[in-house]
RNA sequence: GCGCCGGUAGCUCAAUUGGCAGAGCAUUUGACUCUUAAUCAACAGGUUCCGGGUUCAAGUCCCGGCCGGCGCACCA
């Protein structure tokens, strides 16, 4: 038997429990559907049998009756997973259950390998995660996180369209890898015989657009990343940036926890959601709290970027951190925040006034040249996006760079590499911007309820099994 | 990269102190005209992740490796 080319199909699972609700015990519609999917459950009775089929929408049973189905003895020798297309009547049978009284069927393609045990599915991590395909179909919860994830993705694309930005794509190989502190992946190029590497933000490039005249551009985008792997950290990863002329980070602000609270109403229907058995609110607004006066509420005292450096090194040691002879008062203090405030921030939360030192990209504070108008929005402990406004100065710029590469020259791993073209292109003039980037995995756990991030990206990165 | 834990049939899991490697489901065969994780009967299914070692005897203990989970580090 051939396998067919194609299947006439006309309706889903879901649809016709809804549509047929009515239907009473016994009752036969007298209307006829095309219905497929794959056989989930199939339990013969001699010259009857019932089958669980199950589409993208929900299940219905099949029910075949020898004499009646024209190819009955085909029906019931069909394994668990087989795809099938089917048509018949839709009946409700004795026992209450809507079905597709099968008048003919076809295998529409056979399956192999089983989608594991029928109650307890399958759990191996290693399993779900390098053959997801089945993993899918075992899973209820694999399902809906995928779902939420595309359903994220879709909301976040319309709000940002909505709110007049423009989607553009900028390159993921590229020449130098900069626009945030992370090591990259390097790859080579035969033809050009030049090294290229991953992006490890689109960061440059988009405000290279704004530079361009294009006052509102966004990209949602992989970026890679050539660091460890953790349930909260995958080597590539999507991300959400946007830059928008004109604006300053307090508009960004503004606009992020608008974007995020209003994605969280698109996909779950309210903007106070349950994570990992705690309330947890994406409701606007959200409270803006400095980093100096989150992190002196932490320690129990004062401490800010003003702070003499060795008094913040201080603190540190005391609480166990190594600190590099290379940083000064501004990562001191951003060391100290990640150690001590920053895994209490459940509800959606902006901390502003990040040190210049550890923000190479923004623009100083107007009321304090060692801070940033820069911020992160937390949630549920861990960051969320990062925006500010944006340092349009070349000649700043280019000293910020030139730091951080003394910074790389005292041995620090990840600085910022620095980006001729980007310089040159400041140098056109960027008008006043803002910018911000949200991680979508990190959104998309919060937002499915996952407390890993491999749940929610459909293929993660794992170690190829050698022999 | 480091630490802890794990890997037994296609899937989910057992296996006492080191003493014959098992069950349910799936597959195969048979019975059954209203099942719902159908039921009943039978057959078959194993490089116990891989490679060494200790021992009369290793799934179990030891060493090395592979892969995974979690934590740390790095980072978002």
């Amino acid at each position: 038997m051939t396998s067919p080319y194609q299947f006439a199909h006309d309706a889903y699972a879901a649809a016709l429990q809804t549509s047929f609700a009515h239907l009473e015990d016994g009752e036969e519609s007298g209307e006829s559907a095309h219905v497929a999917g794959r056989v989930m459950l199939l339990r013969r009775q001699g010259r009857l049998a019932f089958a669980t089929m199950r589409d993208s929408t929900g299940e219905i049973q099949l029910f075949a009756l020898d004499g009646v189905a024209e190819n009955f003895d085909e029906f019931s020798k069909l394994h668990l997973g087989d795809w099938v297309g089917v048509v018949g009547e839709i009946v409700r049978t004795k026992r209450g259950e809507l079905s597709v009284k099968v008048a003919t069927f076809e295998r529409l393609a056979e399956a192999r390998h089983n989608f594991g045990d029928k109650w307890a599915g399958i759990t191996d991590f290693d399993l779900r995660y390098r053959h997801r395909e089945a993993d899918l179909w075992a899973n209820e919860t694999s399902r809906r996180s995928l779902q939420r994830r595309s359903d994220m993705i879709r909301a976040v694309r319309e709000r940002c369209w909505a709110a007049g930005f423009m989607e553009v794509e900028t390159p993921i190989l590229t020449p130098v890898a900069s626009g945030a502190s992370a090591r990259p992946f390097v790859t080579h190029h035969n033809a050009l015989d030049s090294d290229f590497y991953l992006r490890v933000a689109p960061e440059l490039w988009l405000k290279r657009l704004v530079v361009g005249g294009f006052e509102r551009v966004f990209e949602l985008g992989r970026v890679f990343r050539n660091e460890g792997v953790s349930p909260r950290h995958n080597p590539e990863f999507t991300m959400l940036e946007l830059y928008a002329a004109y604006w300053d980070f307090e508009d960004m602000m503004s606009f992020t926890e608008e974007l995020v609270a209003g994605v969280a109403l698109d996909v779950l229907g309210t903007t106070e959601i349950e994570y990992q058995g705690r309330q947890l609110s994406l409701s606007a607004p959200w409270a803006r709290r400095p980093m100096a006066e989150l992190t002196s509420e932490a320690l129990g005292v004062e401490v800010s970027v003003h702070t003499p450096r060795d008094v913040l090194a201080g603190y540190l040691g005391e609480r166990g951190v190594e600190v590099h002879a290379s940083w000064g008062a501004g990562r001191c203090l951003a060391e100290l925040f990640e150690n001590s405030a920053e895994e209490g921030l459940w509800d959606a939360t902006f901390v502003t006034e990040y040190p210049v030192e550890v923000s190479p990209l923004s623009r100083r504070h107007r009321r304090d040249a060692e801070l940033t108008e820069r911020f992160e929005s937390y949630a549920a402990g861990r960051e969320l996006s990062n925006g500010f406004s944006e340092l349009n100065d070349p000649d700043e710029q280019r000293s910020r760079f030139e730091d951080q590469a003394r910074l790389a020259a005292a041995g620090q791993d990840e600085t910022m590499a620095i980006d001729e073209d980007y310089i040159r292109a400041l140098e056109w003039g960027l008008p006043p911007t803002a910018g911000l980037g949200v991680g979508m995995d990190r959104l998309a756990v919060l937002l499915a309820d996952e407390s890993n991030l491999r749940e929610v990206i459909a293929f993660p990165t794992l170690k190829p099994v050698r022999d």
